[in-house]
DNA sequence: GTAAAATATGCAAACGATTGCAGGAAGCGC
DNA sequence: GCGCTTCCTGCAATCGTTTGCATATTTTAC
């Protein structure tokens, strides 16, 4: 059997029912637009209702499209689709909307800058109603290219310096805290922290964390006990921590701005002949997907992606239907998990 | 600063393009279009070029796909977008397909058959020129519905039982095979499989792999040798490998069918009070990311899922472009990599 | 019973491109 | 210089909806 061509499903359109119906096509538009429905008298409207089930009507969105200049289609931009933490923010956001009757564009941001920007006007080209965000820098072209379309924006996980755009993160720096608290309780004094990027809000903020809570328990912050990563890869923090530890050899525990930073923590502390937790504690943040299977099971502060996604979805929904809303900023409260990176420290 | 409104982003139509040329609408549409251009004479063709460039001129895929019923937009199903294993390959087929000029809408399918097909009609509606679905049961309804209405359909690490679509997929039987191999060699005889669902043709053909590689090593297979999990995950693996090892106490290593499966084998080792790979060895299958920070670092069977992806997107091209074109089936070849859960066996 | 208001439907113009058809200009051979 | 191609460009229909406005019908108020 040749498989058949593409063409002409020659499905039924809104004329057809139109017909069928023995209205106009405006009559049968209407009766079929749940908002619109109430300018159509009952009898007809359900009379309409029924042609159109029977005749299997579906309407055309991109007919629609062209004529709303809107499309029932959202945008998701994150920097790296294959990055685990991501997935159940995605997988939270598409649910989300499309119970909303939405359909969610995925795409892979990348890191070029270029590139990134050719994406959003595709997507902009698109129609689409709007577009979340889990890329941002803390001061970002992109974003402010969006803003200048007009396009509803939504900022997930990272968020920017500007006050001009909803977004939904966890308090980044009550997340830290946590982590340290956590370490000092397990009698740890010498803490390091391996921090992310600094154009990241995430990496700015924790690492602020890291500081207000030393801080807050009366530990001076030796001038060398924060390395940035370059990246919120295992690679750059393991860098990160091997020089950590070259500068600090007394330490006992360090914190890291993300899990994946933190498994390279675990091979630089292994490099160095050291033992994790036995020598040193480590604590990562996010608690991605199998930080439980690592070893050892990685203690880490948890961010509820499902529930960020959520809220980003439910923000871009408000924002589409009121673009003139106030700027909502939805703080989420991480919190700790215990598993076995971390041990209690005996001087 | 209020937000602006998201309406008339008032963008330059190709009427303004032509006007500002002084050529008639189609001419400047003929000029623009790469496949058409040649009709249009090279100074006017070019001095369009110019104008629309000036202009910032985009073309509107909204009202180019009403009229072309094409979309230049390619829908992806997978079965959970939260599973490590489909980043990579979600990522490469992004990557291929945006080169092309095709944009991609990543879905996740779920579970829920019902579901599963409402999405697809949902995209068929939205003009999807094609689909790739990494979702498809060995005999699956929703892949037969997307052939009835004629459309491109590409499958990617799953395979359907058919031969009426194009595929890309791991040799899984000799992937299997070569789990099996690695074993024998490191001296196991008694070896026990851990099988994925049947109905999904990974699970069928590396359970095939796994007892034609027994027989080809002349090992006689204990009837109970082989337990099927009921689902690619953890919790799964875990349960069908106590059951596994309840059956068979003499076992030395398990093959499991996926990563995720043998991450539960690890723990159904540890509540038995048994450790890997000292007692029992276990391999995995996918080298899904992360595989290698797992304790321990697991042996296991790359797949090269951004192969996979990159030619799932070629051969999606391929179809969209020649509809009639024959089915083609690729085979990629797996490979092993042995880490550190498994270990030669002294008997 | 009539004017005003409310309700229900039809009309037709968009939205922004693509493309079959036809016609005009130029080129060619003789 | 004439007929015949060949090459370029314009015309106008079309894709399937949505929606402001006009019109017809009914209801309400007095």
């Amino acid at each position: 059997m040749p498989p058949r061509r593409a063409t002409t499903p020659q499905s039924v359109t809104l004329r057809d029912v139109a017909k069928s119906a023995g209205v106009h096509l405006s009559t049968a538009s209407r009766a079929l637009d749940p908002t619109k429905r109430h300018l159509i008298a009952d009898t007809v409207a359900s009379k309409i209702a029924g042609i159109a089930d029977k005749l299997g009507y579906r309407r055309d969105p991109i007919a629609a499209s062209l004529r709303t200049r809107r499309s029932k289609l959202v945008g998701v931009i994150v920097p790296d689709i294959a990055n685990p933490v991501f997935s159940p923010i995605i997988a939270a956001i598409t649910e989300t909307l499309s119970a909303a009757g939405y359909s969610t564009i995925v795409a892979d941001g990348g890191q070029d800058r270029r590139r990134q920007s050719a994406l959003v006007g595709e997507l902009i080209a698109r129609r689409v109603d709007g577009l979340v965000l889990a890329t941002v820098r803390r001061d970002d072209p992109i974003l402010k290219e969006c803003l200048r379309e007009g396009l509803p924006v939504v900022l997930v996980n990272r968020a920017d310096e500007s006050d001009s755009v909803s977004s939904v993160v966890t308090d980044d720096r009550a997340g830290m805290r946590l982590a340290v608290e956590h370490l000092f309780e397990l009698g740890h004094r010498a803490i390091g922290h391996v921090a992310g990027p600094a154009h990241i809000s995430t990496g700015y903020l924790r690492r602020q964390g890291f500081e207000e809570a030393m801080a807050a328990r009366g530990l001076t912050l030796p001038a060398d006990a924060v390395v940035e990563a370059t990246a919120y890869e295992r690679e750059a923090g393991e860098a990160a921590a091997a020089e950590l530890l070259k500068r600090n050899p007394k330490l006992t525990a360090i914190a890291a701005a993300n899990d994946l930073l933190a498994l390279g923590v675990y091979r630089a502390i292994a490099a160095a002949g050291l033992s994790c937790p036995r020598d040193i504690s480590v604590v990562g943040h996010n608690d991605m997907p199998l930080a439980d299977m690592v070893e050892p099971p990685l203690t880490t502060i948890r961010i509820g992606p499902r529930e960020m996604g959520h809220d980003a979805a439910r923000l871009m929904i408000a924002r589409i239907q009121e673009p003139e809303a106030a700027v909502k900023k939805v703080v989420l409260s991480p919190s700790l998990v215990v598993r076995a990176s971390t041990a209690r420290h005996e001087s």
